[in-house]
DNA sequence: GTGAAAGCGCTAACAT
DNA sequence: ATGTTAGCGCTTTCAC
């Protein structure tokens, strides 16, 4: 008897082999399928696999050439945040249907902690990859580093890698909401964004000056803040907006962050003025509990769990067709404008 | 050249010994830190290993026996909620700056799933298990299943697997909360909670219950709903509350999904009957934008990320400490109680 | 239908 | 300081 402390050795194909008086090749083919083994030997295969628990060894019997791993390497900025968690939750979802399993790592938005997991990924033998890009230095997602390793991009693009990409349609979600606004009288609109080095940041705020331009309305420069990353700082953009002569009479959120950051100033201010209308916030992405928050709020909503899937989807292909390489996909997914009501 | 679309073979150690002139034994010197290397020599294999971008195959190099994969299996019930997505994050902090990687898998509470994740991320040789158990059979995280692998409960714990556990006080946190709200005259107090199988509802219906009974008030049973595990269900159980004769003068939801299910339905009807006053819902667990609601919130609160943390270290100290069997450790993480209001 | 041999990429142990 | 050998657990190839 072993001491309870000890790890007993793992069981190998070989402790198998001699329990049930075959050759380790013979386990092997039961393990595969039972292809060319005798019935009653399969039978006896299988009591010994049973009786010593046997489990393989996945890591060696993918280093031989050709043999898959099954493992995707998934690389997301923040998992914290709902949004990439749904986002996370569609691509497991999609990929553990097809029986692979998921790497996760998280870059923080920080380009070299990506390219480390990327670095990581690789080592470990992944078929393919699924990252959120930071956006900055891209060389480990290029061909060369890549060396033909399916990858697809989330939720942002980026200019100089050219992979599969899934985002949101962010020009024409935030276009058709700030649009809106202006067409019911809005003039002054705040827009509160990252900055426009964020892929998705720069289209949403091409969509708001382009619907201001076919308005005929100048977007109000003091009222652009283009540089909140986080919630804090997009509460004290729109405070400092709320102290000036002339408030805007909208805000736009590029973000659900930005968007709750802009509620914990606008909340408070419609307290101290129960007279006045509240002017409406706009939001790109949905957040949760928005319907139960008592403020007039708009949202371009779109679904991060499917863009997810789209992406694991889309990977799953390429993985099905090895060798063919077709060009680079750009799936765009549509926005749902409405108003923040209960489901 | 190679044409574009076909993956390169892969550059092994061989590869780069005959670039550098030297063994494949040297090269893998210069790899693992160049002890014993002439720094003449280890300047040629680096310059190839450069040249020839070479990428160590991490699944080769540990199915020798003794060397790590640093891979740790995490199984967590449901990323999208919010809690267990700062659980996980919390577990991948710790073990990524520990030189770990995460293979998450999502169970959906169903313990066949979990079983069959086990058993994967066992084959693919991970160091350590990070569970958070769904409840049912636990036969996969006896100990001949696991034959000494690391494994650290989270969030919830379970009677017949002796494992390290990390924990929030449930029992305490509720027994707490109720016990304010009874100090505080309310004598109808509501239970919305999950199934008595789900340990840590269970102990927090034991708060509930314990409460009530040292300030002697009894528990009023149809009052008391415990099979609620959606968030419409803790809505309707809510709802129905709501339509009796005498409706409760104080809610507690057990979690976060159940409290945004009464939220659901106190708003519409506070809305429905603004004279009265609100009757208060206590909720354990925190959730987003809390504080920007507009109804008498208190929460017993806890961080999930903390606990994931904790997991991730109790982990940690299994893996440096092989062999040493020590008793299972059981982590009980305090709760803190407060109003909803804004950070 | 079964087995023996060889080798995947890497490194510990043992030369030299 | 460097190389040779051997073997990790598994499966492909080829022989029987």
């Amino acid at each position: 008897m072993a001491r309870p402390g000890a790890a007993a050795p793992p069981i190998t194909v070989r402790d198998v082999a001699r329990e049930a008086g075959v050759s380790s090749m013979t386990v092997s083919r039961v393990i595969n399928g039972g292809v060319n083994v005798a019935p009653e030997t399969r039978v006896r295969v299988e009591r010994a696999l049973r009786k010593l628990d046997y489990r393989r060894n996945e890591n060696a019997r993918s280093i031989r050439p050709g043999q898959r791993t099954g493992l995707i390497g998934v690389v997301i900025t923040n998992i914290t945040n709902p949004y990439y968690a749904q986002l996370l939750n569609g691509v497991e979802d999609v990929l553990s249907r097809a029986g692979r399993r998921v790497l996760v790592g998280v870059s923080h938005g920080n380009p070299a902690a990506e390219a480390a997991l990327v670095a990581d990924f690789r080592g470990r033998q992944v078929e393919g990859l699924v990252v959120v890009p930071t956006g900055g230095v891209t060389t480990h997602l290029g061909p060369r580093a890549l060396n033909s390793l399916p990858l697809v991009l989330a939720s942002r693009a980026s200019e100089d890698v050219e992979a599969d990409t899934v985002i949101v349609d962010d020009r024409h979600g935030s276009y058709e909401g700030v649009a809106s606004l202006l067409a019911r009288g809005h003039e002054r609109i705040a827009f509160i964004g990252n900055a426009p080095s964020v892929s998705t940041s720069q289209r949403r705020y091409e969509g708001f000056r382009d619907a201001h331009a076919d308005a005929g309305v100048r977007v109000v420069d003091e009222l652009v803040c283009r540089s909140a990353a986080l919630k804090e700082q997009g509460r004290e953009a729109v405070s400092a907006m709320l102290a000036l002569p002339a408030a805007p009479d909208a805000y736009f959120a590029t973000n659900n962050r930005l968007a709750v950051g802009a509620l914990e100033a606008l909340l408070p201010y419609r307290q101290a003025h129960p007279g006045d209308d509240p002017a409406p916030l706009l939001a790109f992405d949905n957040f949760d509990l928005s319907h139960l928050i008592d403020y007039p709020i708009e949202l371009i909503d779109h679904d991060a769990r499917a863009l997810g899937r789209e992406a694991g989807r889309l990977l799953l292909t390429r993985l099905d067709a090895p060798g063919d390489q077709g060009p680079a996909l750009q799936v765009t997914l549509p926005t749902r404008r409405h108003a923040a009501t209960a489901t």
